[in-house]
DNA sequence: GTCTATACACCGATAGAC
DNA sequence: GTCTATCGGTGTATAGAC
């Protein structure tokens, strides 16, 4: 027993320390740059030299993989709260889906290029890492199911519109809003070309 | 005149040289990635070593310009072409300048980085660089502006659509067209919304 | 003017002492 | 687990040959 709650203790600070590798990595990225980041600038950061990051993570790419999964994983939570949360009507549904995915983008650059864009060359999530990012995408399609919108091409029509507001809003006004209050009229536009009604019946199926 | 003459075969050799660094970097870009470009790789692949291209381009960010420069005049180009070949109704003219754009962008990932999104932390285009990509969107106000589309919202709100489309294609299915054949249904649910009608007038304004 | 040679400070990554 | 030392790369810059 006491073996065992001295090896948590140990698994538990390595585990803050991964953590706090992670957050001083995040920072510098937002500071300089997803693809700027350094190994030596985040060891220094830390309180360490390069090389000891290679005791909390293989490579940099590592790193960048953790950085992958989390992100997505904080996305997936908000996600997952947004369709919970009860609302009026099934574009209300849609526009609260939306609204969470757009302000989660669009307050981080760095952390969308990492999630969305190949702006890391050659940089492949691994499978664990991946997985969040397809449950959320669950999420969405169970949300779109709900509205009777289960083919691919409608659903693959709302995650363009919808990050292409993201996307301009991210290189064209960054910090602004300029696209962001264009997001609840491109909802509107989306469920009229689906034909999802603007009132009536309540988001979730099957319910007396 | 001889001694003009002479000027103007090293200018035009000069010229050439500039533009086989600039085929070079892009074709380097395409196979390593935007932000793997190296400047040994480049001079290699030209034939010289890697401080010669100092002689060409003052920095690393003066080549990234001079893509920048050619990408988007090669757009303006296309898109020009596009916008004044003629079209049976309003939108098909909208749907010519999409597809267009979608094509040109879609088929090269690495420039589509460069030109639109921030791919390369810190680069900003020259003035002169830009110049050409202000005159590609002059084109498309313009075709819009001859659809009585002039509100900045509705501009904004196609950019993003088409853009969307683009991001999506690229991201995740480059090479495909798994969002490449959602654009004409995307330009009919814009057109849609901004009222514009499927047949009747020709694009031109104000042609008897 | 254009090139080669060389240098500098930095990068990711590894080896090995402690 | 963290350190120092070091490796082959990188972007950038200058000196000097031709």
């Amino acid at each position: 027993m006491l073996v065992n709650s001295n090896r948590d203790r140990i698994a538990e600070r390595r585990e803050a320390t991964r953590r706090e590798i992670l957050d001083v990595a995040w920072q510098l990225a937002r500071e300089r740059g997803l693809s700027q980041l350094t190994l030596r600038d985040i060891a220094h950061r830390v309180g360490m030299r390069a090389p000891s990051l290679y005791s909390h993570f293989e490579s940099k790419n590592a790193i960048y993989d953790a950085m992958f999964a989390g992100a997505w994983t904080e996305c997936l939570a908000v996600m997952t709260a947004a369709a919970g949360s009860p609302a009026d009507s099934p574009r209300a549904a849609m526009r609260q889906l939306a609204r969470a995915f757009f302000d989660f983008s669009a307050s981080d650059l760095s952390r969308y290029q990492l999630m969305n864009q190949r702006t890391i060359f050659g940089f492949e999530p691994s499978a664990e890492s991946y997985a969040p990012a397809v449950a959320t995408l669950e999420v969405l399609h169970a949300a779109l199911a709900a509205q009777n919108v289960t083919r691919q091409a409608d659903i693959d029509l709302c995650v363009a519109v919808i990050s292409g507001l993201i996307d301009a809003q991210l290189a064209n006004d960054p910090g602004g809003d300029r696209w962001s209050h264009l997001l609840e009229r491109a909802i509107d536009m989306l469920a009229d070309n689906l034909g999802i009604p603007a009132r009536g019946t309540r988001s979730t199926r099957r319910s007396p």
